[in-house]
DNA sequence: CTTTTAAATGAACAAATGTTCAGTTAAAAG
DNA sequence: CTTTTAACTGAACATTTGTTCATTTAAAAG
């Protein structure tokens, strides 16, 4: 048999994606096989070839997309007219953009590894453009006097690996809901880099 | 050939266990073979067999006795007279065995998901006995008034996630040294749950 | 209805996987 | 020197791996 009743075309392409990153985010990639996928999908393995050259490919296009997302996402947030305003902003946009997007975040933070070295230079690359904004936001604040901090680098570190923290814990259906999580977070950097 | 010269018996179980640690660090437990690991010590495949009953039980080792070493350090650690004491220790403690140990903290972040329910409740329960060493000193803070925190979890969860992301950066021959960048988050940590 | 074509099948490939085990070797014990 | 035994080899096993491709099917175009 082949193209069984309600196969569409536009279809299969997403539904692959999705399938390889909720098995790339639960098991890891090198767990996940194609036929795994295609298991998924409800195909065969070789219809995957139809869409993707390598299984290589379809982890760095989850990947590039998934950065590419953040930096598109924070470009369309409102920076604020201060520091500590574009701080805020920052905090609650990571935090909020992350937990919703939990499979995405864990295959791009636990698969880098596993990128062929080419591709990972342009993730890596995309990853410090994101990180390159919040240092920003710092130095600034560090020149206008309204945060102290020696080492902006360093505190930029610090901040994303705490923010991001948040998907480890964090529920949608929990006790906190995500505007308590941003407050939390926000009054720990708010402190944190304070003057 | 068989028992090649220079083989002695103490010395193939630790040697396996360095190469089984390296490679899943560096490739991923699902991605390294018995093979490769079994390169690395110099030694055929089916003489890994004579220290460990799987594949699995070679990584649960690893991770159960990082987490083992890592309670008991805590626990050798002086406590310091008040809350605040207690909590700068902790920060410089954490960042320190962590930063010495990249490989240890990687594979035991990394590699839950691979780990049979079992072996995953037992490395879970180990984890959550450490983080709350800090959340209880979050607690003792706040109830002397050292401390500002609504959640002490989430401040916990918070604290460790910035803590632990310091390996993410940081490099032994790089510009700050160890005291420095103990220095660095002890202030933000500080500042963060400060009154 | 007929033709075209995109989408999917299913079998095949060599290579690699975790694990077992009978046999071999060299060190330790007597 | 002889015996014992722990340590290791090397081949074998059934599965699974990523990927290719000739073939088949059903939807779209005319």
């Amino acid at each position: 048999m082949a193209r069984t009743i309600g196969s569409h075309s536009g279809t299969t392409r997403p539904r692959i994606r999705a399938a390889a990153l909720r098995l790339f985010a639960r098991h890891g990639y090198a767990a996940v096989s194609m036929r795994k996928i295609a298991a998924e999908v409800g195909v065969q393995a070789g219809a995957l070839y139809n869409y993707t050259p390598d299984k290589q490919s379809l982890l760095v296009d989850l990947m590039q997309g998934h950065m590419r997302d953040l930096l598109a996402a924070w470009n369309d947030v409102p920076q604020g007219e201060t520091p500590l305003d574009a701080l805020e902003a920052f905090t609650r946009f990571h935090i909020r953009f992350h937990s919703g997007r939990p499979d995405e975040v864990f295959v791009s933070y636990m698969e880098l590894r596993n990128l062929e070295p080419e591709n990972f230079a342009v993730i890596e690359g995309l990853r410090r453009d994101y990180e390159e904004q919040l240092e920003t936001i710092i130095r600034q604040g560090i020149a206008t006097g309204d945060f102290v901090a020696t080492e902006p680098k360093v505190t930029s570190m610090a901040v994303i690996a705490m923010l991001t923290g948040v998907n480890t814990w964090f529920r949608q259906d929990g006790r906190l809901s995500l505007d308590d999580v941003e407050a939390l977070y926000w009054e720990m950097v708010r402190k944190a880099v304070a003057a």
